[in-house]
DNA sequence: TTGAAAGCGTTACCAA
DNA sequence: TTGGTAACGCTTTCAA
């Protein structure tokens, strides 16, 4: 029903056909459909007549080629099954629909990113790796759409506050009587996270540097030592999550709270600490951060520090268009985050 | 750095750029890139070379306006961040890449079938609603491209075995020692579910036939009764699993296990069941079906009814390269499911 | 083995 | 207000 196979197809339906069929040149027709001014109403009405009654749709590739512009944006994302990059596209998705763009999403790697920019009038990235290979980058960037990313670098980046939501959920622990706060970081062996000034060349390194800063710091405003046995790595996955847990937790003195930078790492040191007999939050509370839907999902459902990514996603696409059509642009502050509190945080007893 | 606007960028490298510089004619080179047969190992090492110090790359607009194959397959999917799609679309990837095919995945809805069908060689559906709208059929179903569709309607359907896969929860329940199980289907609010026969023109409404199916026919194979109050409806959200659990454990005699319809809704009766005080899976024993990551994830680790979710996804892709590469193809039968033993079951006490 | 001509469906540019 | 012409970058077809 739905197969037919190009080769028993009938010609395409062209701008041509829809002409003929209005009696007018085909550039009227294109006219009309590109919302030229300078055609008589009764002509456009013809046009969009014959339009409907054909069915005839404009062949976005044609468009392209010819010059036109042709509203389509891509996204060019590392992991598609990844809930972060999941959010962040729902948010592009909506916005795409809203503002009357299509949005075509593909597996960043490869040759693709050539791909998207003959294809896209303009490009989101999400989570680009820290070094774009040089090897995209000596072929000559010719015709390159306006590129915006989401958590990685570009001339238009967007990104949250990181410093400030690692704030907010040490300070949440802290106002719960906690003196012993572990960080589990999202710098698998990264060495120097302690060292400052570490290059900020790579987005995540910054944003966990950021991150570990505001860990530091609001540590350091309440009075409370900057323990280097408190800090380990992970590299988001919950099983990484588990193993810094354990090792925190195995400490001759183990903390009492937990903040953790990415909740899939948050509910391994959640599942980790039960097995050793830790009630959460009880014995050991525990805040995560980006809050993914399985934050809200779990139980205990998790205290975590909320990331807009569905905003981010939209408005990402908000400025992508503006860009796309030439407009004026400011690049955004970075996004606030905000303090969920659920059931995986308590006092301190 | 990454970004620059269409306005001062050098003109597109194209395939004539290349031919002069490889001292030979475009068409040459398109034969070359098109591994075409008859061109001299010399020329078209000259050819190459000149690829390789330009960085030329296909226009693949350009490419299939002109009538030639163009590498791209897309993906339609109604939603991009449900776990389900996400897996899917991620052994879809997989497979495309093994091939040599771009993937682009774009969401269903509004006018982007015929921007797919114009731009791709090939389409995979994922979950297409029930009923195309006719409004997208009428249009003339030109240069239509092949498509394959895993869990919906098309001529080369992609399904998984959902009969067998609510016989293998139900037997393992029963092998467990149950006798009272209930059943919370993805088919809210669906009458007739009872009713034999309804029309399979829906592909999840046959799915939920089809399981509601194995788990009558289990049950009556083992000589227990197949009760209607034990049979209740959810839409695959965690919140309609609560929903039909509360439902359901609220009987005067009350299930001692459930076969769930949908990994989400197994969490959503787990978690219920954990508020009414009861313990899973001592006193209450849940099957799930998908075999979604949050199963693996989950606390207690859900028991549930795999589907190959990227298998069937990867596989898609192949046969879809088939297609479009004209070769001879058989459809696939519908895939097993297997039962994966976690910690959401145990014997009925 | 190579290349010239024609055309894919559309738009930019400019003349009628 | 309308429409002719050229061009976008490529492949097909066919001739040299």
């Amino acid at each position: 029903m739905l197969s037919k196979t190009t080769a028993d197809a009938p010609a395409a339906l062209t701008l041509n056909d829809v002409a003929q069929r209005a009696g007018v040149s085909p550039m009227t027709v294109s006219n009309v459909i590109n919302g030229k001014a300078g055609v008589r109403a009764a002509t456009r009405q013809r046009v969009l007549d014959a339009i409907s009654e054909t069915g005839y749709r404009v062949n976005p590739m044609a468009r392209t080629l010819a010059g036109g512009r042709n509203r389509i944006l891509s996204v060019l994302t590392p992991q598609m099954n990844q809930p972060y990059a999941s959010e962040v596209v729902q948010g592009a998705a909506n916005a795409a629909q809203r503002l009357g763009y299509e949005l075509i999403v593909m597996r960043s790697g490869g040759s693709n990113f050539s791909v998207m920019t003959q294809l896209a009038a303009g490009v989101l990235l999400i989570q680009p790796p820290p070094l774009p290979h040089r090897g995209d980058q000596d072929l000559r960037t010719d015709r390159l759409p306006p590129v915006v990313s989401v958590d990685g670098p570009s001339d238009h980046p967007f990104m949250v506050d990181n410093y400030g939501g690692a704030c907010l959920a040490v300070q949440h622990l802290v106002g719960l009587g906690h003196t012993r706060i572990g960080f589990i970081s999202g710098l698998e062996a990264e060495p120097g996270v302690a060292a400052e000034g570490a290059g900020a060349s790579s987005g995540q390194r910054n944003d966990a540097h950021e991150r570990f800063r505001g860990y530091r710091e609001s540590l350091a405003s309440a009075g409370l030592p900057v323990l280097t046995e408190y800090v380990q790595h992970g590299d988001f996955t919950k099983e990484s999550g588990e193993r810094a847990a354990q090792h925190l937790l195995r400490l001759p003195r183990p903390p009492t709270a937990l903040f953790v930078s990415g909740d899939a790492m948050a509910l391994g040191a959640i599942h980790l600490a039960q097995d050793l007999g830790l009630h959460v939050p009880d014995d050991l509370s525990v805040v995560g951060f980006d809050d993914l839907p399985i934050a809200a999902a779990a139980r205990p459902a998790l205290t975590t520090v909320r990331q807009p990514l569905q905003e981010m996603g939209d408005r990402a696409i908000e400025l992508l268009v503006e860009l796309v059509e030439h407009r004026a642009v400011v690049c955004p502050a970075p996004f606030p985050t905000t303090l969920i509190q659920r059931d995986s945080t308590a006092a301190c007893r």
